[in-house]
DNA sequence: CTATCTGTTATATATATAGTATAACAGATA
DNA sequence: TATCTGTTATACTATATATATAACAGATAG
């Protein structure tokens, strides 16, 4: 796996493996039907806990991310992916929100504040256009 | 004071004075020079302890936003504020990773994203153009 | 000088979250 | 029958958050 974490960081580890994942699907890395490590062997892998690996699965599975069958453990979502819900919209604004207002009172203009926000999509992206 | 909190979110409340702070300034509700209540009357009024004020004003000091003159309390920096370092630039776009990631995975296109980003920056400026 | 206001520091406590450690269960598979 | 899956339950530790009291030093107004 692509799996780097931080364990210094004060990102939790579970949140650190659910975006980590998220970006996988973002690029390509991980498509519809692909399987995921078990909870045990990717836990060994990343010298963590089975249930810190659980815990990012779960959120994942509840967000319609992941489905998992009882026969060949964890997959990608194979139906239609989440979309853009208000729910989503309101939280990625309320995310937003913190960020912007430091942004503004560094100094940072609008046009710099969304050309960054693009950098960083298209550079998600781009990671996994040579694979 | 403009600050609302709420009680019941998973955002810490020092980390909600922090950014609604950021954001007074960032609007204009709050300018260099300006006086903040003290660590004792704004705990009254919002009801909370006094060292969850002091922490959030802590935060704000240490990176530069705030000044403490032993004679009149906390004030906003009256001297140059900080500015786009490269530390800023690093946490900006750590944050906004895992929201591009998200996003993305949900379908919303790089200019959805960066119009979504645009839009959140806009409003808080608007917030105290009419003041 | 005294009383009162600042921020600051020090303790102590309660609660929630994060992470780990073991163990066990039911379903599926070879 | 073993062995793999996710899942659940329990227990424990560590850390972060928030509160509660108390005290200190500096500044200020009476």
């Amino acid at each position: 796996m692509f799996i780097e974490l931080d364990l210094q960081s004060e990102v939790p580890i579970y949140t650190q493996l659910v975006e980590q994942l998220l970006e996988g699907m973002a690029n390509g890395q991980l498509k519809p039907g692909d399987p995921l490590p078990s909870v045990r062997s990717l836990a060994a892998d990343l010298g963590i806990n089975l249930h810190t690996v659980n815990k990012a699965y779960q959120v994942l599975k509840q967000d319609g991310f992941l489905q998992v069958h009882r026969k060949q453990g964890v997959v990608i979502q194979t139906g239609e992916m989440p979309g853009i819900t208000t729910e989503f919209q309101e939280k990625l604004a309320r995310q937003l929100k913190g960020m912007a207002a430091e942004a503004a009172v560094r100094g940072m203009q609008e046009i710099e504040f969304a050309d960054m926000c693009s950098a960083v999509y298209r550079q998600i992206k781009e990671q996994g256009a040579d694979r």
